[in-house]
DNA sequence: ACAAAAACATGCTGTTTCGCATGTTTTTTT
DNA sequence: AAAAAAACATGCGAAACAGCATGTTTTTGT
């Protein structure tokens, strides 16, 4: 275990993320300072649907994935998180409780605002207020698009875009493999389907020599190729 | 065909409406003067997905529908519309393509802010940007939880689901029939399902005495029965 | 390094849902 | 008011999908 430094925005490398986007004003460097810093394991969830808002999360280094709990506990993942983006969002106004819940995919460390000090610099730095909206007016845009996706497309469509949606996002390493490790159920509670579907369809897709597996780890032959499957869902959205 | 008058935010009576919410602003009195009134006969499209994004919609009167359509034509209708609210929202920022259609579903009338306009009332008014930016939160919190019902509901519950839906949103008349018209196709493409299986969903219903109806009219007998019917999917949220 | 647990894989079966066909009712148009 | 069009309704067979069982492989903990 080594010893943990205290997260300092000023020295922070999470370009992407807006609190560092608007650190230079001097409200916000004083609004920093209310930051506090969460260590958590892999595993830990750090946000529960339904508990009172507490506060808004940052990712500062690690994984995490933001989900809901259903019906016999099956989890529905709305989307994983990098460094820098925002968790835990929403809420200030009328809702009082979490309408997600949050945990850590691996060993990661987070930033945390609490309610009052978000509603500080929300009401005092206007370009923070502007940016944030255009990021939930974005993740709405995401989120109806998934919407369509979940009536409109099949099984293997929906695995074949999650597939490009973690390429798109994470990437792969230098092997090809995708770079956030998923299991086949994580990878089922976001297309919205059982884990075994999802284990059929990698099956016909490596026959297919679309993709190829080395243990759960997964990699893209041709990126492209994947896009036409399912382009005529997505006439004008790439998220 | 009645003489159309000018619509004016000052004696305007949607009183939910956020442009009237800020209207006591001196700033925001100028801005309104930017805006458009817009006449749509019943049927008519106002937003078309894809195209480039022209500004943001207020629906003055009327009512109005929120789709993407998707392949060989058929549509996910996202949400209706009621007088006051928004439509054609976001693409401030990055996307410059509206990302659904917007089409009225009876004769009615829009506010249009053009970006430039609304650019600058949102530079300028910070308590506007605020409250847009909740708006978009309550909505992805709306549609995330959809995400959830689309990946874990039957289409029975999906089809209440959307009744209650309509019930909770426009209310019913004196004869207790919901008092948005929709015809089964609709109701099919707001709970992601072919008509035939709402048609077939509705009279099950019926013969249980769940529904009553009157040609295309539904009236709801028991709002708090089927509340409890799809209960176990909604542990937190209502929307 | 080994045992236990978790995750992966595949076949089989039953259910749900869809699409088509056909007929009826309601609404719209002329 | 009649004709045409749209919407509603229902049965039936096909397809997609989920759940269970069983066996294998991989990962995890000690």
């Amino acid at each position: 275990m080594m010893a943990q430094e205290r997260i300092d925005c000023n020295t922070c490398l999470n370009e992407n993320c807006l609190i560092k986007k608007h650190l230079s004003t001097s409200l916000m460097q004083k609004s920093v300072e209310g930051r506090s810093t969460i260590i958590c394991k892999k595993g830990q969830q750090f946000i529960m649907e339904g508990s009172p808002v507490n506060g808004l999360y940052f990712l500062h280094k690690g994984k995490a994935k933001v989900l809901k709990t259903g019906i016999y506990g099956k989890e529905q993942i709305l989307r994983f998180v990098k460094p820098g983006e925002i968790m835990g969002h929403r809420g200030y106004g009328t809702s009082k409780k979490y309408a997600i819940s949050a945990l850590a995919m691996e060993d990661s460390i987070l930033c945390h605002f609490s309610n009052e000090s978000l509603y500080e610099m929300l009401q005092s730095i206007p370009a923070l207020t502007y940016d944030l909206m255009l990021f939930y007016g974005e993740e709405l845009d995401r989120s109806e698009t998934k919407v369509k996706a979940f009536a409109q497309m099949t099984v293997r469509e929906r695995v074949i875009d999650t597939l490009l949606y973690i390429h798109r996002r994470f990437g792969e390493n230098k092997n090809g493999f995708l770079s956030l490790l998923l299991s086949r159920k994580e990878i089922a509670d976001y297309a919205g389907t059982t884990d075994e579907q999802v284990i059929r369809t990698l099956s016909a897709l490596k026959k297919e020599k679309q993709i190829y597996t080395s243990g759960k780890r997964i990699a893209i032959g041709d990126v492209n190729k994947l896009k036409r499957e399912i382009s005529e869902h997505n006439y004008f959205i790439d998220s």
